[in-house]
DNA sequence: TCTGGGGTCCTAGGACCC
DNA sequence: TCTGGGGTCCTAGGACCC
């Protein structure tokens, strides 16, 4: 048996915890530029925010009901979600991370020693008591059916946090009940595509004969269909690498010249590539691409996208900027107002220094040590105490808006919390 | 005035090879 | 009227996920 751990509204549950006179309130977190809503609590839903309701269109709602909005601080709930990880391995040996709030655990053996409900609820109560992040199970034979039964956990209080699916019985029952719209897999143009061909309850999708389904449909739909029959086929395991790391942001505010536009390229370049180093390897090409503000009727349109390969891959932050430098130049148009640009790193490999015959770049290994060196500086004195000065810029308009931040309460012992007794 | 960010996988089709 | 067969590699774009 497989297990999906989900974290409950995660975003939000990390600020409550840290906010505990929040208990029972509507809490929203937002996204970058405190754009719009990305996490909620149920009591903000039942005031019928949604996520991704632009915050200025619901800034009434937010006002007149006393609802507690943050900016959202990844770097925190990041480490809530190491936290929450950590405890779910003491539980159970086998686990793999999904996401920052998912987790599957490998359930396999333990059924002879414990009662797999059981054994999950001291789990959710362990996590509850050491961290406050509410946590909903479910449990059964592929991860398909294991998330439609975490649902099930998470919407029904009966339940007590753990949901299991274990007779053939009870899966037919949970599938006549679920939407078909919230099953793992379908999407919204699978979703239209079954409805039109008499679809309309995962039931009757696991009830198709396997030739319906590969006539309509490609492999991603034939995995799930198979996985909703009780068939693990889905392979998650995890990618020990990344294939490809992207940095893009919109703008706080619109940007029209050229140096600004480079600026905020150099600057997610250099985030990139100290991800890249992070993970030990080297990136073989990198995109540059820049639009501005789809949602301004008013003003003309245009988005562009470049991209370069790298003579030998680089994780070298002088060499990858200065190209994406070259292809901002390139996609830069006068007279646009720019409202997001964004760096895309692909081609990736592992290892960060390859020695090659008629390298161009001279001394390729003290470079490397070079970038090293800053990641160590910004690691220990604090994000962007050394960069490069064209990412700087001479104003910063582009930057963030971040009204509602949160401290690094976890990371960060300049901003950890304090305590008056 | 104000509308997010970061991923994966799959497929079709073009370019090129013998 | 007739116009090969069989590959590989690469890229763009769609669909889906959190």
């Amino acid at each position: 048996m497989i297990a999906l751990a989900d974290c409950n509204t995660f975003f939000a549950s990390v600020e409550r915890a840290l906010h505990p006179g929040l208990k029972g309130k509507p809490v929203c977190v937002m996204s970058s530029n405190d754009g719009i809503i990305v996490a909620l609590t149920s009591e903000a839903k039942a005031l019928g925010l949604k996520r991704g309701d632009p915050v200025f269109k619901v800034k009434d709602i937010l006002g007149k009901n006393g609802v507690a909005v943050f900016s959202g601080n990844l770097m925190l709930y990041a480490a809530m979600s190491k936290r929450v990880q950590s405890i779910m391995r003491r539980t159970v040996e086998h686990t793999e991370c999904y996401s920052i709030d998912e987790q599957f655990l490998y359930l396999d053996g333990y059924e002879k020693h414990y009662d797999l409900v059981e054994l999950m609820r001291g789990m959710i109560r362990q996590i509850a008591l050491w961290t406050d992040i509410p946590v909903s199970v479910g449990i059964a034979k592929t991860k398909t059916l294991a998330k439609v039964a975490s649902k099930f956990a998470k919407n029904y209080k009966g339940y007590k946090g753990v949901c299991m699916i274990d007779t053939d019985a009870k899966r037919r029952k949970a599938l006549s009940l679920f939407e078909l719209a919230d099953v793992w897999g379908i999407g919204p143009g699978s979703l239209a595509k079954l409805i039109s061909l008499g679809v309309t309850t995962p039931l009757q999708l696991a009830d198709k004969r396997g030739e319906w389904v590969l006539k309509h449909f490609h492999k991603p739909i034939y995995q799930t269909w198979m996985e909703l029959n009780g068939h693990p086929c889905i392979d998650t395991s995890e990618l020990i690498a990344r294939q490809t790391i992207t940095t893009s942001r919109s703008f706080g505010n619109m940007i029209s010249s050229e140096e600004e536009l480079k600026a905020s390229v150099a600057s997610f370049a250099s985030s990139c590539c100290s991800t890249l180093r992070g993970q030990d390897s080297a990136a073989g090409r990198i995109s540059v691409f820049a639009c501005s503000n789809r949602f301004r009727e008013d003003l003309s349109q245009y988005g562009n996208i470049a991209s370069q390969r790298l003579p030998v891959p680089s994780a070298d932050t002088l060499e990858i900027t200065a190209a994406a430098l070259e292809l901002a130049h390139k996609i830069y148009r006068p007279g646009i107002q720019f409202k997001k640009s964004g760096v895309i790193l692909s081609d990736i490999v592992p290892g960060c220094c390859h020695n090659v015959l008629f390298d161009p770049v001279e001394k390729r290994d003290e470079r490397v040590e070079l970038s090293r060196t800053i990641d160590r500086m910004n690691h220990k004195y604090g994000l962007r105490t050394v960069g490069l000065a064209v990412a700087a810029g001479r104003n910063e308009q582009w930057k963030n808006r971040k009204e509602h931040l949160t401290p690094n309460y976890l990371t960060d012992i300049d901003q950890i919390m304090t305590v008056k007794i």
